[in-house]
RNA sequence: CGGGGUGUAGCGCAGCUUGGUAGCGCACUCGCUUUGGGAGCGAGGGGCCGCAGGUUCAAAUCCUGUCACCCCGACCA
């Protein structure tokens, strides 16, 4: 095919757009390939189109290969089956709800699990139906609260979600494994360089869950990989080694030492290095004990919950909550020091927690024998020596702390960096929650019921597009994979003479008989206007005819490298074919 | 939801302090010249200055309110 650019719907933008700020976004909106409409939403014009395309292509086929079956359902959907999972309520404000003409609740799809387990109830009811695994590549929608980068994270956006239907757990494990052979090909396929990353199991509990992330500095995910082994995980999915327990015995009493005036970390350290104790102390030789509470799903009543973690690590957020999902979490407030008088804050210790009956997790580096600087329960007073194991002992440990680069990695093997990342796919055990909901049950060969056990497999198509960009360009434009690109070959007319008008088109005409996909800048433009676009657009081979042409040659340019080589005219076109299929 | 910022031509911006004819660059139209790295000259078209009130002889500009959008954070595939 021969696209012209002459009559192409296109338009680039010499300048940034100014609410543009990731690459992805900049390049893509002055490459002509996606226009803003609302926050979060993207018209994608012919050549973003044709990107999208190829991108859902290869997932397509990958997804085929697998033997999972296309469908598709609708983006609109009705509330009642969102109502039997509880996720018309539970999924927030993140649902985009409306109503039609006669008050009835619709919603546009956030994700399909419900519709793919009442169209499998719907269809099937033999334990002989038995694997199948659905997809379907559909627009979502979700109402984020804050849209941003572009088509990165959009309120729609091109989703690929799949399901699979086992009828036993071994079963799931291979449907997941397949997903799992399928996403690694897809995105190798799309030249990607990306992590597979242990993903927190959330509310679900202790199903497999793994993330695919495209590795870019702009990413919104962090995550840390060992600087020598394979190992990389989500910040919440870290693990931290226990060190090796000490001897009890023999060791120092503790003693309560007067500490006036450290009300920080810091100022403890200091008044204990100043106390001639014989020694030094740092932060980490300290025992931090935050307080919070916490409340499961569906109770009214928080209850309290100490977490102490050595004085050099803050508390990390979602480390904290990914670690006690599913319930709420809460920092506490004055009233509750006010009523738990027993807290004295600032030098809160573990005797008083345990005295009063609060649960106490400790950071998995608290472990038998090891010695703290710690609250004594009393203000202006500190414990020195205070021994795990024999002066007080936690209800257990907990995943609280900031993870660091330069911590060990939890495989034993290097220490550990931080990266960032795209979400680029998520693979989920989901098990049997959509299954009870529906009662998806098979009738096995017994004549007695086999309740059916899901997995759900999602792939963000559209944010793929943004995240090759991320991945592929420079301060020229965009720089398209082959099996990506919108087209094989850009050819440039650098020239208004006649003969070079000419020529180029003839080898335009070759180049699409020979099957390849050509886009043909035929406008009346100056060459340097023609050269900026093409680097701009990012068609991995740029073939320019011009001046050389009188001499018999023409110039092959590769997006990626730079490097330009003349080629005789004559074996122009099949030196370009075996450049695009090579 | 917290913090910061911006709304003026399709895009990028100036003008606002100190009220008085709405401007610049790019893009677009026409003519002539030009054609290997974002051409030159000339002539044009295009605006509810986010919206609503107010002050004033007069408001893009001052005041009040409101809406929208962007960025950082929180949250979220």
């Amino acid at each position: 095919m021969i696209t012209r650019m002459s009559s192409l719907f296109l338009r680039t933008l010499r300048e940034d757009p100014a609410d543009a700020e990731v690459p992805s976004h900049r390049l893509l909106a002055r490459g002509g390939y996606v226009r803003r409409v609302a926050p979060g939403g993207y018209s994608w014009l012919p050549l973003g189109l044709r990107v999208l395309r190829n991108i859902e292509q290869i997932v397509r086929e990958e997804m085929d290969a697998t033997g999972a079956q296309e469908i598709q359902f609708p983006a609109l959907l009705p509330r009642e089956p969102y109502e039997a999972t509880n996720r018309w309520t539970e999924y927030g404000p993140n649902l985009f709800r409306l109503k039609d003409r006669k008050g009835a609740d619709y919603l546009l799809g956030p994700t399909h699990e419900e519709l793919f387990a009442l169209t499998v109830k719907g269809e099937y009811s033999s334990y002989k139906d038995y694997p199948v695994t659905l997809y379907q590549i559909q627009t979502k929608y979700r109402d984020e609260a804050r849209p941003r980068a572009g088509i990165l994270r959009g309120r729609e956006f091109v989703m690929k979600d799949s399901y699979s239907f086992d009828l036993d757990d071994e079963g799931l494990a291979a449907s997941y494994q397949r997903h799992r052979d399928a996403y690694i090909r897809i995105f190798d396929r799309l030249g990607l360089n990306y992590v597979i990353v242990a993903a927190t199991s959330g509310a679900m509990g202790g199903s497999a869950s793994e993330e695919f992330l495209a590795v870019a500095p702009t990413g919104e995910d962090t995550f840390v990989r060992s600087t020598e082994s394979g190992y990389a995980a989500n910040v919440e999915a870290v693990t931290t080694p226990a060190p090796a327990e000490q001897p009890v015995d023999g060791r120092p009493d503790a003693q309560v030492h007067h500490t006036p005036n450290t009300p920080t970390i810091e100022s403890l350290v200091d008044f204990l290095n100043g106390a001639g104790l014989g020694r030094v102390f740092t932060a980490a030789d300290t025992l931090k004990n935050v307080l919070l509470k916490t409340r499961q799903p569906g109770e009214q009543d928080w209850t309290l919950l100490a977490v102490g973690l050595p004085g050099d690590r803050e508390v990390d957020t979602k480390r904290l909550e990914a670690a006690l999902e599913p319930a709420e979490v809460a920092m506490l407030e004055e009233s509750d020091f006010a009523r738990n008088p027993f807290l004295v804050k600032g030098y809160i210790g573990p005797g008083a927690l345990l005295a009063n009956g609060v649960r106490y997790l400790v950071d998995p580096r608290v472990v038998r024998g090891t010695a703290w600087v710690t609250g004594a329960d009393k203000a202006d007073h500190h414990v020195v020596d205070l021994l795990c194991g024999r002066d007080f002992t936690p209800d257990g440990t907990i995943e609280a702390a900031e993870v660091r680069e330069g911590d060990p990695s939890p495989d034993g093997a290097g220490t550990l960096v931080a990266e960032r990342g795209i979400e680029i796919g998520h693979i989920f055990q989901l098990g049997r929650k959509y299954a009870d909901a529906f009662s998806l049950d098979a009738l096995g060969p017994d004549s007695k019921p086999i309740r059916i056990t899901m997995g759900s497999y999602g792939i963000g198509v559209s944010r793929l597009v943004a995240v090759i960009a991320e991945q592929s360009h420079d301060e020229r434009g965009l720089i398209w994979p082959r099996q990506v690109a919108p087209a094989d070959v850009h050819v440039v007319i650098a020239g208004k003479d006649e003969t070079i008008v000419a020529g180029a088109e003839q080898l335009a005409a070759e180049l699409d008989a020979a099957g390849l996909r050509v886009l043909l800048d035929d406008r009346k433009a100056s060459p340097g206007v023609k050269f900026a676009d093409a680097e701009l657009v990012g068609v991995p081979t740029i073939l320019v005819v011009g001046r050389g042409l009188a001499n018999g040659v023409v110039e092959v340019k590769d997006r990626a490298t730079g490097e330009r080589v003349e080629v005789a005219v004559d074996i122009a076109v099949p030196h370009l074919v075996s450049l695009v299929r090579g």
